[in-house]
DNA sequence: AAACACCACAACCGCGACTGC
DNA sequence: GGCAGTCGCGGTTGTGGTGTT
């Protein structure tokens, strides 16, 4: 037996499994600062006990700024049927058409959505054949049973009518859109297939964003694209995307070596037991900071948006709680569905052993701020 | 209400490709 | 050209959420 691959780092070393708001703060903030030319040694610089290929995946499969979330819309799906049937399983290309989505996100969407749709689709088609076949060869009054039964035995045993026809009606959805995508796909791929040198003006230039993150290239629908961690404001693509190569003007995020960004998170914390409500800042805005408050607005607006995605405002719903915190992050069982309270979070008893905020600033736990 | 099954998606893993020396 | 280091892709797994029995 050979010597093998050497493994890409030593895995008793580095943490695994979901990423904490603190570790993506981390290498949000490290990679704001530094960009990434190196992902080996990213995280040790970036003081993340993390291996490099996973916060490159992290980076580009969610927090980088241009990662568009939520549901695919319908011109999407079809578009990823159409490059699938054109392309088969490189959702790296596939995702190269689809601005904002990552080629991960691609491959699930289509494993757990688009493939069993357009299986069904088949089947029924195959089944229509069949029935419409029996309906004149045959004369049985048990062809539709025999139909349902043999060719969809799960759908048809085990799914509730009002079930059935939902799913029919996704099959007529999902058979228009793969007729009307067969018509462009030669098309799509004559110009996917080209060498991306020469055909830089047809390709879109998210390719080299996914592809490549090391040369981020803006693409510009909106310019402005939501960034999943809001605090960090709306990124002006094409800036934000200079920024994390070559670093200028930048926003900086203060890491916990800078007491006020802690002072910050810890005052937010308080929030929730003495909320007041300023003026300046709308209800749904309302702010606690503290005995001395946030003294710039610059770190007011922050705090805000951190209020805002983390869900640690007072007008937290359950829904937009729900969606970011258990859906995003690892929150731990005492933590669920209540509101984020920096003040109640008692601090790990060792830095390996993380809580839901992984590492602490090290001022003392009462520390009247 | 508990147990179980299924689903969705984030994260991991291994390998091929690429690049610089 | 060979080698080592690194990156990126695609397949797979793990886990939390949700629905069903």
């Amino acid at each position: 037996m050979g010597k093998g691959r050497a493994p890409c780092c030593d895995k008793t070393q580095v943490k695994r499994g979901p990423w904490s708001p603190a570790e993506d703060l981390k290498l949000i903030a490290f990679i704001q600062k530094h960009g990434h030319e190196n992902w080996r040694s990213l995280p040790k610089q970036a003081g993340l006990l993390r291996c490099g290929k996973s916060c490159r995946l992290r980076w580009i499969n969610y927090l980088r700024p241009d990662v568009k979330r939520g549901n695919f819309t319908i011109e999407e799906e079809e578009t990823i049927i159409r490059l699938h049937k054109a392309l088969g399983n490189k959702w790296s290309k596939i995702a190269s058409r689809l601005p904002g989505r990552t080629d991960n996100e691609i491959k699930n969407v289509w494993n757990t959505h688009l493939k069993k749709r357009l299986a069904l689709k088949s089947s029924e088609s195959s089944a229509d054949e069949s029935k419409l076949e029996s309906s004149i060869t045959s004369s049985s009054s048990s062809s539709s049973e025999s139909f349902l039964s043999n060719e969809r035995p799960n759908l048809a045993k085990t799914s509730p009518v009002n079930e059935f026809n939902v799913q029919a009606s996704q099959v007529t959805m999902t058979e228009k859109i793969v007729q009307e995508s067969e018509k462009q796909v030669s098309n799509e791929l004559t110009i996917i297939t080209e060498d991306p040198k020469e055909s830089s003006n047809s390709l879109s230039c998210v390719e080299s964003n996914i592809l490549n993150s090391n040369q981020i290239v803006a693409y510009k629908p909106e310019q402005e694209l939501a960034c999943p961690l809001t605090y960090l404001g709306l990124y002006d693509v094409d800036n934000t995307l200079q920024e994390v190569d070559k670093p200028n003007n930048l926003l900086e995020i203060p890491w916990e070596s800078d007491y006020d960004f802690w002072k910050s998170l810890d005052n937010l914390g308080s929030f929730q037991s003495n909320e007041i409500q300023s003026e300046e800042f709308p209800a749904s805005q309302s702010l606690h900071f503290g005995e001395e408050g946030v003294q710039d607005a610059e770190g007011m607006k922050w705090s805000q948006d951190f209020e805002n995605e983390f869900g640690v405002v007072g007008e937290t719903t359950e829904s937009n709680k729900d969606q970011f915190l258990s859906k995003n992050y690892a929150v731990a069982p005492e933590m669920d569905h209540q509101i984020l309270d920096f003040d109640d979070m008692t601090r790990p008893e060792s830095e390996l052993d993380f809580g839901y905020i992984q590492l602490w600033p090290s001022w003392p736990q009462n520390t009247s701020l």
